[in-house]
DNA sequence: CATGATTACTGACTTTAGTCAGGCATTCCC
DNA sequence: GGGAATGCCTGACTAAAGTCAGTAATCATG
């Protein structure tokens, strides 16, 4: 089935699609200026979003900015970072290829009765969620890189934001730069790299391995990826020779608990004085 | 939603395909190669599937021929069209190109859980079934017409191996040539140039409409083609200025009795002497 | 059997996409 | 404050994709 539908319905559909997004104008330049969008947008996001060498986006960027439908200008923070936004003739532009991507939306839905309407895109998102988390890809990347670093702000943000008390990272048992082998390791979840979770391991010979800083991004979440993410870390706790992992948590974070006990944790007396938490669970490792 | 889904899915997993499918060929290749396949093919029917430039897949056989992967030849019938056939080293690279297929399939699907793939799987369907669906087009077309021929074959085939008696063509109370306005017209329904379905409807001012002719591909039934291929019809016959369309039927033809009984058709006595004929319908148009 | 349509082929093109190396300015990180 | 890294840019390429006009062979048709 999957492949049938990779030659049907990716291949048919993705044709009709450029081809209504083309027009006049180059695939490459038009995919280049929907991504930038009324809102403009960073070309170093843009790079890593479409996948583009950095001198054929260059060079995309001065065609459509003497064309007069952008303008490249300095970012607001980062001096290096440039940041592309539509001239007046830019929206107008955006603007069509927004009304016929619209207009091909339409011409797939016409035809059909409202059962089949609603059959059918029930069934889209339904593919594009499991597809989005088949494409996810869980591995080990140091914390000191960017993905990293993206999952790691977005970890800190969210115990702020659901902690009674909120979250100082400040006082945190573990710096992140400590989660390297030996002493411990990094894992991140990432989906076409945009990075969409992450997982550490602190591993200390002779004791129990601890799982820490488990976070998975709301875009993905219900499609099993702290599963994921929960069991590499265990297989490589057993693989770095632990024999129990641990952790704790906070009681605000009802998914993960529920998550640690649907994945055979038991709750176990506190084994630290983190001041953030309520629960203490551990596994044994086979 | 549809949107969403071109965005999402079809780029990604696009993307995806072509990665796999290319790999030290150039795409176009490859997937000449593969539409070929190794039953051979006509090189008219590949132009036709791969909407390419006679030019330059003419161009592209020879690529493959001179890199020993295929040999194209005298075709069967009409010495105009050439066939084209994998050689035993050509065959190899299908197989190679078949197991990639097959690895990108496992790839999406092995990340997930038995209950998440099986929902995968039943959602593709889907989407494949309803946008097949929504491909078809409806569209006037002459009688005479390579693409009407295939469908009046495909009809007298299939009235052949249905009909308990069998079925002959040659007492035909109409000559298909009749079929042009403005004594009746004939609708082919097809998807991507691939025709899978007809209607036809003959008009004689002061007599009611009748239709002829009514065909859907199994490939696309219950789909709902025939249903719009009857409800175009019954518009064109109000257009010609009919106010009562009527047909005959067999009946060993189930689907369709069933489908003048929901669309607001009600048995009359017949109203002609077809042999094939069991039932005989009418439907005043408003 | 002449005529026009269809099918495939060839040669001469253009455009698009993409790569690679080198350079400059800015920022990060001890 | 001095590398090292990062982000963007330019110039010089290459390969792939696609277009177009003209030609030869074959077929359908009156």
């Amino acid at each position: 089935m999957v492949r049938r539908f990779n030659r049907s319905v990716t291949q048919r559909v993705g044709a009709l699609d450029d081809g209504y997004l083309s027009r006049d104008r180059p695939l490459a330049q038009s995919r280049l200026l929907w991504e930038i969008g009324p809102v403009g947008a960073e070309v170093a996001a843009v790079r890593t979003r479409l996948d583009l060498d950095a001198g054929y986006l260059s060079r995309l960027l001065r065609t459509l900015e003497s064309a007069g439908l952008i303008v490249v200008g300095p970012g607001a923070g980062d001096g290096r970072v440039r940041t592309a936004r539509l001239t007046e003739a830019g929206r107008a532009e955006w603007a069509v290829l927004d009304r016929k991507s619209d207009e091909l939306a339409w011409s797939v839905l016409e035809p059909l009765t409202d059962g089949q309407r609603s059959r059918l895109t029930s069934a889209m998102a339904e593919v594009e969620r499991l597809l989005m988390a088949s494409l996810v890809t869980i591995e080990p990347c140091h914390p000191g890189e960017p993905r990293a670093r993206a999952c790691l702000r977005a970890y800190v943000r969210e115990l702020a934001a659901r902690f009674d008390a909120g979250f100082d990272p400040g006082g945190s048992s573990v710096d992140d730069h400590e989660l390297v082998p030996p002493a411990g390791l990094f894992l991140v979840a990432t989906v076409a790299t945009e990075p969409v979770g992450c997982g550490a391991l602190r591993l200390c010979p002779g004791e129990p391995a601890e799982i820490k800083r488990l976070w998975v991004s709301d875009s993905v979440r219900g499609l099993g990826v702290g599963r994921r993410l929960l069991g590499e870390l265990e297989r490589r706790a057993v693989a770095a020779g632990a024999d129990l992992v641990r952790l704790d948590t906070n009681r605000n974070l009802t998914e993960a608990i529920r998550l640690y006990r649907n994945s055979g944790y038991h709750e176990i007396p506190a084994y630290n004085s983190n001041p953030y938490a309520h629960h203490w669970f551990a596994k044994p490792l086979a």
